[in-house]
DNA sequence: TGTACATCAGTGAACGCGCGTTCACTGATGTAC
DNA sequence: TGTACATCAGTGAACGCGCGTTCACTGATGTAC
């Protein structure tokens, strides 16, 4: 049969090959990413899909990287609009990391959950991507500990070599402190968001609740970094 | 062929079928689990899996409910062990959270990773199980409230609606800040745990350095409690 | 403006594979007499 | 001690399925003349 117009169904295939699979696997799971099912979805055949992606791993390489930046644009975003003090520019990240991971939880899933089988990343490009994102929040805490409304004296007894690891890899020249700062945000973020994503809080399966807990706990954070 | 004597090649069936799924969950992740294969690794045939699980969802649950058992009864041997202080009590079902994880992560998967594909959790009977995990970590912090070593005063400003659904959950009598702080140093932990075992702390793939960054912050967890 | 042609995004058939599950069966084991 | 029998854990064939990937192909499009 004739190859429908281009143009006509997709006006651009491979944003549409990548839409189509993070709506696959937000229902089913980032495991059970299927070309076929992607393809049928389409009303296309899986082969046309290799036009635009070498194989299977290379589409899911492609959405860990536009995952990444997703979130480091939302947190930047975040970041830009809250001018009002360096605690409500942290706060509002934090918030902005939640709303990105509840708004998109198959791309949370991508980047934070469970390797998918049979998936080897091709590490240099993630990793960058990765990379771009924790920028923002070293940028964001590092602002804060420039303007004299970060405490870091006490941060740890004895530096742990793993952030001297982070100062090395950012080429970071402020006080180590901030970099274990940023971790330590990051970890305690992640496992609020992650324990919330998989339904790990919900008691009483009512999701709202969370909101309290989570903005109680973001203002400890910053009570500890001397920051509120 | 003959059916080889089953005492000869397995004592027991059901626990040699749910080691090798352990097995090859950790090798290929939860989602390729799969009867088929389990059955070739113990040299029997597929069908033979069903006189134990009457489907592929029934063993999948059962190794979550060992999981969640394995990890209260690693956290409660921690516990038991050191009585020297509240606080070194505490230390230690953190640590042995941690130690727990990364020596079984797949089964820690299991639990706290992505939901698994085409698997639908009977809920009741794993939930019971994450509740008795949770009622360890519970009652440690609880003792250190009743000891006057827990000082709850000032978590929160407004008691989070969560707090009270846990309270209720568990016929917890004792402050609601307890239950804040159990929730809280969970979160704080499964954050440090999942993204040290997803590799997202590894700026330079140096696993072992991150020992020390996890001894200061559930030593920042406990002063924020102050306990310490 | 009209025609010949190269491009290349898509098709459809085919490959070999592994999966969960069902079914009728078999034969070693332990028990009752 | 010896024999008949019920049990039931395992077998092997078969089912229908969806998968990633390859291949030779087709025909609409845009371009060069």
């Amino acid at each position: 049969m004739a190859r429908p117009k281009q143009s006509e169904q997709h006006p651009n295939l491979e944003v549409a090959i990548k839409k189509t699979a993070r709506k696959q696997i937000a229902k089913k799971g980032a495991a059970a990413l299927s070309l076929r099912a992607i393809a049928r979805e389409l009303h296309i055949t899986a082969p046309a899909i290799y036009n635009y992606f070498p194989n299977r791993d290379a589409l899911v390489t492609a959405l860990i990287v536009d995952a990444y930046n997703a979130l480091r644009d939302a947190i930047r975003a975040s970041l830009v609009v809250n001018e009002t003090s360096h605690a409500e520019r942290i706060l509002a990240s934090a918030r902005a990391y939640r709303g990105w991971a509840l708004a998109h939880p198959e791309e949370y899933n991508l980047i934070f959950g469970t390797p998918i089988p049979n998936y080897s990343a091709s590490a240099e490009v993630t990793d960058q991507a990765a990379a771009d994102a924790m920028t923002v929040l070293i940028d964001a805490l590092d602002a804060a500990w420039r303007a004299g409304v970060l405490k870091t004296e006490g941060a740890f007894t004895a530096e742990p070599e793993m952030i001297r690891a982070w100062v090395d890899k950012f080429g970071y020249r402020g006080d180590p402190a901030v970099i274990h700062f940023v971790l330590a945000s990051w970890a305690h973020i992640h496992g609020l968001v992650s324990l919330e994503l998989y339904g790990h809080f919900s008691a009483v399966a009512e999701p709202d609740t969370v909101d309290a807990f989570f903005e109680t706990e973001i203002r400890a954070m910053l009570v500890r970094m001397g920051v509120l």
